[in-house]
DNA sequence: GTCTATAGAAGGATAGAC
DNA sequence: GTCTATCCTTCTATAGAC
């Protein structure tokens, strides 16, 4: 592979990527990509065979990088209230980077749950619990958190960082009648969602 | 309008639901709507003239819906706890006979935001803090919400509710593995949703 | 590797018979 | 009001020249 290859697969990634996650994989046009990467619709074809052969990179992409952004957690040497806050900076300070992803991937996951299933199935998560409850086993006792309430836990963590962003257009549209910007209110999330949660879960 | 144009269109309207939820706007075919109904594809255009008619036709009515479903809240003569309560009970409730609602309207939202618009217009936010302030006047001592935060807890509110629902194919996926049930895992959060909020924003 | 031109299929919309 | 047949545009994909 040439150093123009590289080039011109990685614009042709770059493209993808933005018209995908704007228009999702039914809205978006081969056409559309071709122009946002300066070149020529055959062109497109010739990297990547077929529309959904390209559609899949860029998902597996983000897929992936959405996914490893719930890693460091159960790395960090961290008390799990300092685990709490650190997520929730790290975990919005990325989506103010790419707020479209959220929207994205829980559409085309929608669309077809089975895209998602090979990724899912890397996670063991009987195991993430074990580790947590060995890093934090006096700890636990402060807060409610078993393994049977996790699910519940986990999911509204995760619900509190995403779904701003994947409702982003009704937020926007009600702070607009309020003078709020919706950049300075995910700013001020980070601090109130690990607030609220950790406030919630203590006994 | 006769008898039987009631029912034509009226079939014409829940094939168009099924599959505009199912498909998203892009995705979904007039054929595939013609089928669901069980009639043919040309009257399709007869009663609604255009895709984009029979799409607006049905986003309009379950956006409507959906936000329907918050407005008891304000009516209610119950204690903020109880209308927390309410809330998550009847909202999750309802969204367990619509679980795809979620996750069609914040796709369309997404790509097109200007639709959405005209309905949030009507909705007259620091009215609705107005109210809240005047029913729970000395209650909401106890709690920690102001018109500052209400921003915050109401989001994080809307999303514990609505996210699962959106991200339905990951949970699964998550789920499997741990035999937990989709159906028993949101049977639950109607109350663990409410014990989480409340004991949050409880000074 | 990159382009132009075009094949081939799909899908929205309409004409016209009944 | 409902159907069949068909038009016409759009879009993915490929052939073939350079």
């Amino acid at each position: 592979m040439t150093e123009n290859d590289k080039q011109t697969e990685e614009k042709i990634f770059e493209a993808a990527t933005e018209v995908f996650t704007e228009r999702g994989m039914d809205g978006a046009r081969m056409q559309d990509i071709a122009d946002h990467a300066g070149i020529n619709k055959a062109l497109l074809h010739y990297y990547y065979r077929t529309k959904d052969h390209l559609f899949n990179a860029v998902f597996e992409k983000i897929a992936g990088q959405m996914f490893k952004k719930f890693a460091p957690v159960f790395d960090e040497k961290l008390s799990l209230e300092e685990k709490i806050r650190f997520f929730f900076k790290e975990h919005i300070t990325f989506l103010q980077k790419n707020p479209r992803l959220p929207g994205f991937l829980l559409n085309e996951i929608n669309r077809n749950p089975g895209r998602i299933k090979k990724l899912i199935q890397q996670i063991d998560v009987n195991k993430l619990w074990l580790i947590l409850e060995a890093q934090h086993k006096d700890e636990l006792k402060k807060y409610n958190i078993t393994k049977e309430t996790m699910p519940q836990l986990m999911s509204s963590i995760a619900a509190i960082s995403v779904f701003p962003f994947a409702a982003r257009g009704i937020l926007e549209g009600i702070f607009e009648k309020m003078n709020i910007n919706f950049n300075d209110y995910m700013e001020e999330r980070k601090g109130y969602a690990a607030d609220f949660v950790i406030k919630a879960i203590k006994k």
